[in-house]
DNA sequence: TTATTTATGTGACAATGTCACGGAACGCGC
DNA sequence: GCGCGTTCCGTGACATTGTCACATAAATAA
């Protein structure tokens, strides 16, 4: 796995450093479910993802957790090496929807680097800035969206990622996924059914009716 | 009002960069109630606080508000400057709760400088990690706190910076800052006020048991 | 088949948000 | 002082979402 690709400066790094980061590369493969970061003593360094998919959530003490963005192939995870920045104190969950590869730098390593380099700070700067909109988007959705637009929203960007208007996950993934109760995904559900939106089987969801889910989504 | 002192690595700068920030830095008193950045087209620029207290929130389309943190003397404002990272697509309204001085460097001298020296890159790093800690909290708190532990802790803090027990503040300023309605807030107010945590009078709020409310909010 | 696990359905209730008011306190001009 | 408009607060009815306690149904294992 060629981790140059990753890095949009790559030749404006000194050549030394870029040597130092290839080598520190440990690239591996990940299996679905795989979990990358156990929340606690989150520091596993920088995530270069090759072809896998990863979904970075909060989880709360009663375990309830809420997507925060997922991750796909090109994607760099910077949070899973938020260590290397002061008063960060929160914690995220990490795990692997789809299998594939991923390198992992190690923190230390890529700290050391970026503190002397100009385009890789300046690389991290934009990819936290990516980051942080994207949570900004979530916090608008959470705020002022009512659930029937965001679950709207939800099924029809799975199924843009999934490639396919039939999806095979459970109420209580949704849930998860979008952070609320099982039962409100069911009941939700129940009424996009009786509107012809989607159809239901256990295990799956299936988009009857993409325009009117755009429409309930607000967009 | 010397610039210096934002910059921990200051010496570290080129000292022509050092020229060129602090000559570029403009200057300026802010009055209480001034809008720094109105929403839309938010780019004034890194803004350092010296004397200020600047009020960083979101609003919907709806004009509901929500707090997403406070800055105060020392302080620095990153999000003002927003626009120096592709693909940072949210609005952020900044009004100033107190008066006092700040400086603001437009966004293109800083971003330049920023492109050719990594000790500034990795500041902006780390204010930037320190904001979108601020968020993730806020979003904990939205997601897994009832409504009463989040006004507990609110009127806390606000005590703790205005440095007095007896709050000069509306129900629906208390509304805007946490992103529910006035009519919420006076419900649980009401209650609070049942229990003898708070006394209430037309425009102020004041904590008579601290302790409570420090049970409340669940710290 | 029977048992067990996993997924879904549902009703009652609690918490919070929305709406439509009414009334009380304050500021201001007289 | 008085009237009067504005701001702030209180409240009831209802909608939405979250919680809890189950029942049922479909897959899977024994």
């Amino acid at each position: 796995m060629d981790i140059s690709g990753f890095f949009p400066f790559w030749d404006k790094i000194d050549a030394r450093d870029r040597e130092t980061l290839g080598s520190a590369a440990n690239v591996r493969h990940v299996a679905e479910g795989d979990v990358l970061e156990p929340g606690r003593d989150n520091c596993t360094g920088l995530i270069l993802i090759g072809g896998a998919r990863l979904r970075v959530f909060i989880l709360s003490e009663e375990g309830r957790e809420v997507t925060l963005f997922r991750l796909g192939p090109g994607d760099v995870c910077l949070l899973s090496a938020s260590c290397m920045f002061q008063g960060v104190s929160f914690d995220i969950n990490i795990i692997a929807e789809k299998g594939g590869e991923i390198a992992i730098i190690p923190t230390r390593v890529y700290k050391t680097i970026s503190d002397r380099s100009a385009p890789l700070a300046n690389f991290t700067n934009q990819i936290m800035a990516e980051r942080f909109d994207s949570v900004m988007w979530l916090i608008e959705q959470i705020l002022w969206k009512s659930f029937d637009a965001r679950l709207a929203e939800f099924l029809l960007d799975e199924a843009e990622l999934e490639n396919s208007d039939s999806l095979g996950i459970t109420h209580e993934q949704i849930a998860y996924h979008l952070g609320t109760a099982r039962e409100v995904v069911t009941r939700m559900l129940k009424y996009f059914v009786g509107e012809g939106y989607v159809a239901l089987a256990r295990g799956s969801v299936t988009l009857t009716d993409k325009e009117a889910l755009r429409k309930i989504a607000g967009k």
